[in-house]
Parts: C-alpha cells; sequence; structure tokens
DNA sequence: GCCGTTTTCGGCCCGACTGTTTTCAGTCG
C-alpha cells in the first residue's frame, strides 16, 4: 500500500506530541513539527522521491535524523520511535490533548497524576471532583474540561469554504453596523481562501472597541460566549463555527490583519525574518526596539521587511517568502481574467437550465464562451446523452450560436472515461466537438496503479481533452481515488492533454497543492464551475481561489484566453496526428 | 532536531487570555 505525504505528516506530528507529553526538548518538538508541515505542503510524493534516490535533505526543515526517519516509514510504514511512545503512552492521550484547556503539561499531569487516559475517564475523574485536586487545576477548569469533553464527542468538522462564506456575512454587516466601526475585515484561512475552514477571524478598528466586542457577544445566532474581554472577543455559533475578534487600534491595522490571516507558519517565517534584520514584528506592527516602524496597512508591514505584498492565498509557507524576497512572486490568476467557462450543463442531462439560458448567463457574465458538457451515453444516472441527442443538440447550438452576438457556445461533452481507458464516444463524433471533457464516475475502487493506466491510455486517444476533476473527491465525503496523480500530469503534458480546476465548493479538485504541481510539470489547467444551472456559473470564483493557492498566473489558465487563442491549443494534437 | 553572507555551536516568534495564582504557567492562535 502506497504512503501518502498526508500520513507521514501525520505520523510526525503524532509523534511532536507524544514528546511534548514527555517533556522532551521544546525546540526538537518544533523541528518535527517543522518536518511535518514541509512534508505536508509537499508536491511530490516523498514515497517516489526515496524510490528515485532523491536527497530529502533538500527540502527545507528536513536533516540527516529526519530523512532517516522518512525513509523508514515509506519502505517499512513504520516509525519505530513513534511505536516506542505509543507503547508508553495510551492513544486516548491524543483526544485529550485535542481539548482546549489541556496541552501537553496538563495532559501529562492528569495521566501521571490520575491514571486518567481517555476522555470517558477523564469525564468520570471530572464528575468525581479528582480534577480541582490536582496542583494546578482548580474547579473552574474542571468545569471547562467536562465541557470540551462534551464538545469534542458532538465535534462539528470543519464547515466549507463556501458555508463559511454564508455564515460569516451577516456578522460582518453586523458588526459595520456598530456605532463607532471604521473597518471590518475576515481575515484568517477565509481570507487565504482554504477548502476548509475551522474558525473565523475577524479584525476591526474602531472608536471604542469594547463596544465591538460586546457588539460580537450579543449578535443573535451566537450560541456560547468563550471569551469576551475589552480588544478581543471569542464565540460559537449555533452550527459550531467559532469566531474571534479582535479591535486594534488604527495604527495597527495592517499588522493585525497581517498577524490574524496567517497561516502561522507563514507568520513565523516573517519573525524570523524580522529577528535578522535586528526588528520585531507583533500585532502591533513592525519594531526597531521600542521604535514603531510600520503597521498601518498591510504593504507597510510587508515593505518594512524588505518584502512586496504577499497575497494571502499564498501565505502558508510554501516559498512565498523566498520568492519575494528574489522578486520573483507570480501574478496570480483573478476571476476577471477569465473569458469562458469550459464545463456546464443543461437540462438534456442532469442540468436544470436550457441551453439558451445557460447561454445568457455566461454572457452576462461578461464571458464570450460557454461550453455545454452534458454527460455521455453510459452515466444514465445523470441522463447522458446518446449520439443521436448529442448530434441534434450540436445542430440546436449552431442554430443559437447564430443568435448570439459576440458569444459562443462550445460543442462539447463531459465523456466517460471507461473502465478499460476507452472513450464513451466514437471518434467521429468527438472529431466534431470544440472541447472535450474527460472524466471518470465510476468503478472509483481501481487500484493505484490500474487507475493511473486506465487514464494514461484515456489520454493516448488524440481527442482527449481536459481530464476533468482528477481525484473524484468530494470535500468531507469522499476521499480521493487512488492515482498517481504525478504521473498523469507528466501524461498530460506529453500528449498535450489538461487538467481541470473543478469549481464545485464540495469539489475544488484539483486543489491548490496539484495546481502547483501542474504548473511545475508544465500542464495547463481549466478552471470550470461544471454548472448546473446559471446562478452556479458564480462558483467559479472558489476554482479561482485553489488556483491562486497554487501560484497559478493568467498563463497557466486556459480559459483566460480568447476562443481564437485557446481554439488552436485543443486542436493541436489532432493536426500533428494528421486525423 | 535544524540551520548558518553575523554562527558548524548556540541559537530557535510573540502577545492575550485564563485560571491558578500572590507573581506566573499553560495554552492558543
Amino acid at each position: 500500500m502506497p504512503i501518502q505525504n498526508a500520513q507521514v505528516a501525520a505520523m510526525f506530528d503524532e509523534l511532536a506530541d507524544l514528546l511534548e507529553i514527555e517533556g522532551a526538548n521544546p525546540f526538537r518538538i518544533r523541528a518535527y513539527r517543522n518536518a511535518a508541515h514541509a512534508i505536508g505542503v509537499l508536491g511530490e510524493n516523498v514515497e517516489d522521491m526515496v524510490a528515485r534516490g532523491e536527497n530529502l535533505r533538500a527540502i527545507p526543515g528536513i536533516g540527516a535524523a529526519i530523512a532517516d526517519k522518512v525513509i523508514q516509514i515509506v519502505t517499512t510504514g513504520r516509525l519505530t520511535q513513534l511505536e516506542d511512545l505509543r507503547a508508553r503512552y495510551p492513544a486516548g492521550l491524543g483526544d485529550m490533548l485535542a481539548l482546549a484547556s489541556l496541552g501537553p503539561k496538563r495532559v501529562k499531569a492528569l495521566y501521571e497524576g490520575l491514571g486518567v487516559s481517555d476522555l470517558d475517564a477523564l469525564e468520570q475523574a471530572a464528575l468525581q471532583g479528582k480534577i480541582r485536586e490536582l496542583p494546578g487545576f482548580g474547579e473552574r477548569m474542571e468545569q471547562n474540561i467536562l465541557e470540551e469533553v462534551e464538545r469534542a464527542r458532538t465535534a462539528s468538522r470543519r464547515v466549507l469554504l463556501v458555508e463559511a462564506e454564508v455564515l460569516v456575512a451577516p456578522i460582518v454587516a453586523h458588526l459595520r453596523a456598530i456605532e463607532g466601526v471604521r473597518r471590518v475585515e475576515v481575515a484568517g484561512s477565509l481570507r487565504r481562501r482554504r477548502e476548509t475552514i475551522g474558525d473565523v477571524d475577524i479584525v476591526v478598528t474602531a472608536a471604542d472597541d469594547a463596544r465591538v466586542t460586546q457588539g460580537l457577544a450579543e449578535y443573535a445566532e451566537v450560541q456560547e460566549v468563550e471569551a469576551h474581554g475589552h480588544t478581543r472577543a471569542s464565540v460559537r455559533l449555533r452550527p459550531g463555527l467559532e469566531v474571534d475578534l479582535r479591535a486594534m487600534p488604527e495604527e495597527s491595522y495592517g499588522a493585525a490583519l497581517v498577524y490574524f490571516t496567517g497561516s502561522k507558519a507563514h507568520n513565523v517565517r516573517l519573525r524570523t525574518l524580522a529577528v535578522k534584520m535586528n526588528y520585531k514584528v507583533n500585532e502591533y506592527g513592525v519594531f526597531h526596539g521600542a521604535r514603531w516602524l510600520a503597521g498601518a496597512e498591510e504593504e507597510d508591514v510587508y515593505r518594512a521587511l524588505g518584502l512586496p505584498w504577499i497575497p494571502p492565498e499564498l501565505r502558508e509557507d510554501r516559498g512565498e517568502i523566498d520568492a519575494a524576497l528574489a522578486g520573483t512572486l507570480p501574478r496570480l490568476v483573478t476571476v476577471e481574467d477569465l473569458r469562458g467557462d469550459l464545463q456546464a450543463h443543461t437540462v438534456a442531462s442532469d442540468g436544470k437550465a436550457t441551453l439558451e439560458e445557460m447561454a445568457r448567463a455566461a454572457q452576462a457574465r461578461g464571458y464570450e464562451y460557454l461550453a455545454i458538457t452534458d454527460h455521455s451515453p453510459s452515466l444514465r444516472v445523470a441522463g447522458g446523452l446518446e449520439v443521436e441527442r448529442l448530434a441534434r443538440q450540436m445542430d440546436e447550438i449552431d442554430r443559437l450560436n447564430e443568435t448570439l452576438e459576440g458569444f459562443r457556445l462550445l460543442k462539447s461533452s463531459e465523456i466517460e472515461i471507461l473502465p478499460d481507458g476507452s472513450l464513451d464516444l466514437p471518434d467521429d463524433l468527438l472529431a466534431r466537438l470544440d472541447v472535450r471533457i474527460c472524466a471518470i464516475h465510476s468503478r472509483l475502487n481501481l487500484s493505484r496503479e490500474a487507475q493511473t493506466e486506465r487514464v494514461l491510455r484515456a489520454m493516448d486517444n488524440p481527442y482527449f481533452g481536459i481530464l476533468a476533476h482528477p481525484t473524484e473527491r468530494l470535500i468531507g465525503q469522499r476521499p480521493p481515488i487512488e492515482i498517481d496523480m504525478e504521473r498523469v500530469l507528466r501524461g498530460a503534458r506529453e500528449r498535450g492533454c489538461y487538467v481541470e480546476v473543478n469549481a464545485q465548493p464540495y469539489r475544488l479538485d484539483l486543489d491548490d497543492v496539484y495546481c502547483r504541481l501542474a504548473k511545475e510539470i508544465g500542464v495547463r489547467v481549466a478552471i470550470s464551475t461544471d454548472a448546473h444551472s446559471p446562478g452556479e456559473l458564480d462558483y467559479v470564483r472558489f476554482g479561482v481561489d485553489q488556483a491562486r493557492r497554487g501560484w497559478l498566473g493568467p498563463d497557466d489558465v486556459l480559459n483566460t484566453r480568447s476562443w481564437e487563442d485557446l481554439r488552436p491549443l485543443l486542436e493541436r494534437r489532432e493536426l500533428a496526428t494528421g486525423s
């Protein structure tokens, strides 16, 4: 069974957790966490790197010792050091560590003082009043632990980016309406446009800070106020989403925005850079000794550190600071760069609107083209079009295009990649399409090798165009299929094929990390909404978000081009093969 | 345990809040 980077990273994180409980050198612990982060955000698979004999020490944060451990993990699937620690500390301690009031010190005290090693035992100890008797613990802490155990049992998962947006918009409106409030900005992972959101951070400037924190605490949807100070408030909304608000002085607004936008790893890099310059960075500004240098706007903070402003989507400690220092930050693609959408459905298969309704909606967005990609025959559950119906739709598109000014519908299909790697439409029909979107919808559980071969074989067909939603994941519901994405991307480049960034908020597929890998390998992407109704064309921004997080610029994206410029890119292989 | 146009040894990001405290440790973001 191949091992994914995320699993390797999780092992080092667990190692760090257990070492914390053990009371190991905190800097050594940090080294493991840094390594976990470095591996987690790596585009390439460490297992493949090891197989190719590449030097893992080239990865920043990985030295000789951790490189050896990575090799042990990918070759044996185990890490003896971790297994030794697991033998010494019960598995339930990890659950305890996840509680807000408990860190490694208190978990260790509870385990050694009371023999408590899981949430159930912890709850019993609290109910029996034993916890308050431990040194450093009290009655209040005992009560908090009880509440946190209960919450952990009913814990809600991270919410989708789109869900968080819907919940947060009215809060922002509520805060803006408070008297004396000047600036309100959502920071955190929502501003970095991560695919899921754990909690929401909001930065505010106002004439009266306490009035704003009070205002949040009194917001109608608040279920519980977790903390409530003069300049800071933390509340839990009914759906389980936590909102942290920070009121800041005007001159610190930019520094606070940097600080609360994160990521944490990005901030650590910034402060480390500052220290080398003999500066200090905190949420109030950039300081030289006690002297305040900058902080009113984000641009000022970065400039004081010798950097250009870095777009929030890049602030993940994936090399953005080095790129900023070198002046090689990419100009990122924007929604405004897009000239069309390359995947949309109609009532002919499983969509909700007609050809004309979809065309009008796309044109109203300022697009020049929209590809109609109703499903192919094998996908019966989605009303896939048989050959005759598709041919009739193509005629209808021709007629409609004659009535549309400055806009055209593109003839297309979302073509099934069958289990044997063949495409679900005959070549003569494929040849008549403007764009060919190819996708897997069935047999998702093939082995990694078989699934990879299936897609590469499909790409051998000279009519293969764009691989749609390549990993088939549904965020929080279905994991990605087992597939060697690096091989798929290299195969796509060799064959002149492309991949999709599907903008459906529950797909976001390719994700940001694979977008970056596609760019490195040299495969262009289509940012497509896969819209099933006119309103879903707006989802495009979520696809753009992930593309930006993957460092993609306008040139890396197919549909930033006019149809005249795009067409030869899609036709190229047919010309080359003479078909 | 990692890392180095200040260092191959001696550093390693910073402040608010909570709960326990009579001056601060622990945790979080």
